[in-house]
DNA sequence: ATGAAAGCGCTAACAT
DNA sequence: ATGTTAGCGCTTTCAT
């Protein structure tokens, strides 16, 4: 139970406690003889240093707070499992914080929790959460890196934005709206996902609409869809079981997922109630997770590039807290046709 | 960048560092007017007490240290959300160590990292690296308690076993073979999942072979599939593009599988070949993943309580650390038919 | 009700 | 090459 000391080393040596101190940080000159006694001793009680006493000498804990909304999400989890093996490589604790995401009070916890423990830094996922809690960590000057989402143009103390790494949506929302025309949907509308929790979602929709608007000259029907989008009912951007009935009314073919959970959602409604997707109804939506592989039909997707999005925020902070600037990085979405997208439905056997 | 400390609070509201420190705990008498002038100073510092200097006092870190395996498994993911909830209510942070499966020094690391932090208990999902490194943990007579898994009968320093919650695969694998055999099946086989990674996997195939024993006397044909068993050219117990095949030579026309990793990997592989889940193969497995609800057809499983195992196992840290004796607790899995159990090929319309 | 002083486990000057 | 001494930020006697 009782956790060996330095000083319970350095008695059952025979030394001083700073020679110990010397040991474990190969630091100073120790005679071979000396130290290999004291590993000897170290591994014979067992002892491994207090971080949190050693911590406190230096200004660096080597610990680095994660905050994501939720680690159930799969596209979170994968974070966190990138960003922790690329902390770990380089020397970092990682300590992830997950808070449901509308608890503002858990979530001020978790700050909490993390500025007690003096981390170095801090890879956040900004949230709702984030006007609020955020500026706690910032106002400090702790270098924090935003991942995923941007949030506004928050400052640090020291008057730098907070360097974000995100993804830009327009070339995979592109590319998604090409498909979809080049199969024949001319009336497409979007769920962009909660807009009052991050930035990202209202840009989605933006550029949802922007592209709407080029189509314009050149597809008339679409025109029809940026009405339609106005009449919806979820002001909250999120899915909402009364729209497949509106879509229906409105003659809309194919619908765009700012959000993975919206788009799961409306597939386990068409399950329900018979809506064969790819068929009745196409369906495109953000985030390639693994589940969008394997269902029939396959879910099309606009990608994120997760991977490097992990290593890279990583990199960024590193950066940050080595004193140098950092720069914002947009990483390109990519959209991925699958089964999910199709003709629309009255179009059959109109294209291959 | 400087963090206040409880120095500055006391200079500034002029008061001694003792005084402040009361303030801080609520413990000794203070005047509400200097509480009040102390409260006020903190706020306007951002002042938060470092809990490592403040836990290197009392004997407890409040830090309960988590290894999972894997946490871009849904299924230990959700079990990390509920463990950090359940503990956080209870005023305790949690340090989630992912690890690699395989890599046994990825996670000596993490264990080491856990010891530096003196955390007061910790929640450990047993994996391969079990034997090695856990020693390390339970030695000390650190409170730990397993989770999902058992592991071996692994004794602490007192003598005790270390106390686990995980469930039990016999309810739930025999309403499976149940109602496999109810669909006509008689040639059922398992994939475990890798055998040499936890025992949970061994048993799980061992109450799969007593159950196939049972059925001797009454459905002469799964005879023959205790035989297909052996043939198995995976020894290690995953899943191996390979098997399809052989299933396929040997008739065998339903599945169950240990571990969810491996059903999603023969879902892929069916699809890919043209296979029809249900139809051509039945397949069962464990963990009920949200992801099988809404596969075509829907996966049946067999689910283990995950949410009582999350709360639980917390409940039984807090209590071990406390001093109580814990007993180990087994959860009941339950079967949940679904559409991708059916009629063996052949068999078509004799079966409702 | 408040302050002074000792000490938690460790590191980092200073000695020697 | 090793020991001594002073802290790091905090809590906790023990005084006052």
């Amino acid at each position: 139970m009782a956790y060996a000391t330095i000083r319970d080393v350095a008695q059952q040596a025979g030394v001083s406690v700073s020679t110990v101190s010397r040991a474990l940080n190969d630091s100073g000159r120790i005679s071979e003889r000396t130290r290999a006694r004291i590993n000897q001793v170290i591994k014979e009680l067992h002892y491994v240093p207090d971080s949190r006493a050693r911590s406190m000498h230096s200004p660096h804990s080597r610990t680095i707070g994660l905050l994501i909304p939720d680690i159930r999400n799969s596209y979170f989890a994968d974070l966190a499992y990138l960003i922790q093996g690329e902390l770990l490589a380089h020397g970092f604790q990682t300590l992830i914080c997950t808070s449901t995401q509308g608890d503002s009070h858990e979530s001020r916890i978790q700050v909490r929790n993390l500025l007690g423990q003096h981390i170095d830094g801090a890879i956040i996922v900004p949230g709702p959460r984030s006007q609020e809690t955020l500026d706690e960590l910032t106002r400090r000057g702790l270098p924090v890196v935003y991942v995923d989402r941007t949030s506004g143009d928050r400052r640090q103390v020291d008057g730098r934005p907070v360097p974000s790494i995100d993804s830009d949506p327009l070339p995979g929302l592109r590319d998604a709206f090409k498909d979809l025309v080049k199969h024949g949907h001319s009336r497409i509308t979007m769920v962009p996902g909660p807009l009052e929790e991050s930035g990202t979602f209202r840009e989605r929709e933006e550029v949802f609409d922007d592209l709407l608007n080029q189509m314009d000259d050149l597809q008339d029907p679409t025109r029809d869809v940026a009405c339609t989008r106005n009449d919806t009912p979820s002001k909250e951007g999120a899915f909402n079981p009364e729209l497949l009935r509106q879509w229906r009314n409105q003659g809309v073919s194919a619908v765009i997922f700012g959000r993975s959970q919206d788009a799961i959602q409306v597939i386990k409604a068409c399950q329900a109630i018979g809506i064969g997707i790819g068929r009745d109804l196409s369906i495109v939506t953000f985030d390639d997770l693994p589940v969008f592989r394997i269902l029939t039909p396959a879910i099309a997707t606009i990608s994120q590039q997760i991977d490097s999005m992990g290593t890279r925020c990583v990199r960024m902070l590193l950066n940050l807290m080595a004193g140098s600037q950092t720069d914002s990085v947009r990483l390109k979405t990519k959209y991925l046709h699958r089964a999910s997208v199709g003709q629309p439905p009255g179009q059959a056997g109109q294209y291959p």
